[in-house]
DNA sequence: CCATTTCTGAAACAAGCATTTCAGAATTAA
DNA sequence: TTAATTCTGAAATGCTTGTTTCAGAAATGG
């Protein structure tokens, strides 16, 4: 008996996410978010709730989205180096893309330090990635495909860190040309 | 015929360091500063200037150090490979100190996106280490100190974001052992 | 169409923000 | 000591912040 709510919830987070990716937390006002999302205040507040909970929000959207990927990427037919240098190439195509590509790791400096909530979020999302990128090197020596006979695991998280430091990279020189390489060069490693 | 400013500029900029550091440059209030540089704000505003300034001011304090410190190490004695090692265990022992590190790194994705003068700044860090590593890869390459015939421009752009991505890691997962056996792999990967 | 429930828009809220003001204390040099 | 100058502390500034309120519009099921 009663009216129901006006605007996609899931269009709005994506939104905000927009916003809070390019300001930072700290440096996004709720104006700014409700501009972006197109809905007033109080229907913020009736639905998702106060900033910070719309924060998780949309680190949580972020990071959905990012499973999903790697999950589609794992039940491909390709053999596992392949997916592996799909995955890194695509992930340099995002960074010197310019959008919003660095939330994660931009929450991890400016919200994770002093955030357990969203620390917790951001280290499930990096174990995920980690996970996958484990998974597929192990596999893909097994099959020969990589003749690196270092560590998976050490490889992963070595991999997670490098990535990192790509999107401070292009923040600071916009060269997609340096990254490439960079990323070249991680993938020459497992070959040799 | 007058007085003098009564507080030690370097001090109080320290100290500003500190806090901007561990709360980011949106999570400062001015308070927060004038508490812990221990001055009035009319003092701060008489002298250094507006908030944007003292921390334009406190990003530049940390990269002089760091600058200064790079100078020393080039200096020394040892052997270029012996000053990369050290450089990167020092590296990684201030990572894992906790310490106020990451401050350049912080600042690149919180307000570099947006601030073109800090921007500059972090680049002129960020190229000071390139040459550091970059001209002692190459002489221990000549020395026949390292194996690795790779570019030592790609190698040194490598470790700098490597370096980044430690930073993340430990804000994650709080594990030097993590990072110590990522400095280790790099340095193995001079070396064959 | 009606009664009920829920959502929305605009305004109001107090608190916090960066910044400025200014009287008076402190220091200086003569 | 005195006169000139500069620094400091506390208060006030106006603006922005995140959040709440509430009257009225809108949708619902009967």
């Amino acid at each position: 008996m009663a009216r129901n709510v006006e605007f996609d919830e899931e269009v709005a987070i994506q939104k905000a996410m927009e916003v809070f990716s390019e300001k930072g937390y700290n440096g996004t006002s709720l104006r700014d978010l409700t501009d972006a999302m197109k809905i007033n205040s109080s229907s913020l507040y009736n639905t998702i709730g106060d900033k910070q909970e719309l924060f998780v929000r949309c680190v949580k959207h972020y990071t959905e989205i990012r499973k999903r990927d790697l999950q589609k990427r794992a039940t491909s037919a390709e053999s596992p180096f392949t997916i592996l240098v799909n995955y890194i190439h695509d992930a340099v195509a995002e960074i010197v893309s310019g959008a919003e590509s660095c939330m994660t790791v931009k929450a991890a400096f400016e919200v994770a330090t002093n955030d357990q909530r969203i620390k917790d979020i951001l280290k499930e999302d990096s174990e995920y990635s980690y996970q996958f990128i484990c998974s597929h090197i192990a596999k893909a020596m097994e099959k020969g495909e990589i003749s690196s006979e270092e560590d998976p695991q050490l490889l992963a998280d070595y991999f997670i860190s490098t990535w990192t430091g790509w999107n401070e990279s292009y923040i600071l020189y916009k060269d997609p040309v340096k990254i490439q390489r960079m990323a070249n060069y991680f993938i020459k490693q497992l070959s040799k």
